[in-house]
DNA sequence: TATTGTTATACTCTATAACTATA
DNA sequence: TATAGTTATAGAGTATAACAATA
């Protein structure tokens, strides 16, 4: 075994604890979602229109690391509530471009202000060096979970 | 890009990273757990009994924080594959303690051996410090996860 | 009356399989 | 034939509500 600089972390150690811990944050974040009328994946669906534009299902699932099938009932929803809509793709009729729609960009809106409180709170009873450590670890979680995703091996 | 280690780290940058990079690893995470025939909720309580010995349903539910009516439903799945058995509690009638049988230790065994590998993998791909921050930042994510949760304190 | 657990029911999230339309 | 999207179906995970037994 090779010796860490001051504490040794074993592996078995770092996969539990941050195994439940991923577990209660997303349990946390779903049920704190909800009484918007908005659910958890739907916000981020969202968030994701409102920051990178017109995207097509296909580019949108992959974003999320989910199946295409999954991410269009997805989009279905934020349709029929009016908060998406659809476009024709200007060159290929394939694909189906989607974007926020007024009322999309309202309960964006009013999300970020409101409903999210218990987490901007939350957040900001960490110290800068621990927040520095949350997003450092934001970019290792994704690492960890694309680890033997084989996309190109057919 | 600019200085990362004296870049202020904006509140709601560090729970939109935090967020989707959590979605995405329990996703990975419940697909991988699969193939075993052991559902990700089930592996958890399984390992929280193996570490922490018989535990009653309430106490299951509480410390994975969810409902007592879910961590039952978990518990009668398990118990129907013969990996955990119920046992009379000694004082209190009302509550019932789950324990491990031989199967579910031999069920932990196997899944610790072999199924995780693509966990441990990918964990071993990661520097010590990398790995230090992955557990420092559960403590954080755990913190986060309970924040505003009035728990029995009160 | 409060707590533990059970039963019944429903919703969210995601997956796989089979299909259509377009490239 | 390959890709984008849709429809149908299913299973995991969890919640709420109503209930029974025990404290």
């Amino acid at each position: 075994m090779r010796d860490a600089a001051n504490t040794p972390i074993s592996i078995e150690t770092a996969i539990t604890e941050l195994s439940l811990a991923v577990g209660q944050l997303i349990r946390r974040l779903r049920s704190e979602s909800n009484p918007d009328g908005l659910t958890w994946s739907q916000t981020v669906v969202l968030a994701r229109l409102a920051s990178a534009g017109p995207m097509v299902t296909a580019d949108l699932a992959r974003a999320e690391a989910v199946k295409p099938q999954s991410m269009g009932a997805t989009l279905a929803e934020l349709e029929l509530d009016g908060l998406v809509k659809r476009r024709a793709h200007p060159t290929d009729g394939r694909q189906v471009l989607f974007e926020l729609t007024a009322d999309g960009v309202e309960a964006r809106r009013k999300r970020s202000a409101a409903k999210q409180k218990w987490l901007l709170d939350a957040m900001a009873q960490f110290t800068v060096d621990e927040r520095r450590t949350l997003v450092a670890a934001a970019g290792l979680i994704r690492r960890l979970s694309e680890t033997g995703t084989h996309r190109s091996e057919s």
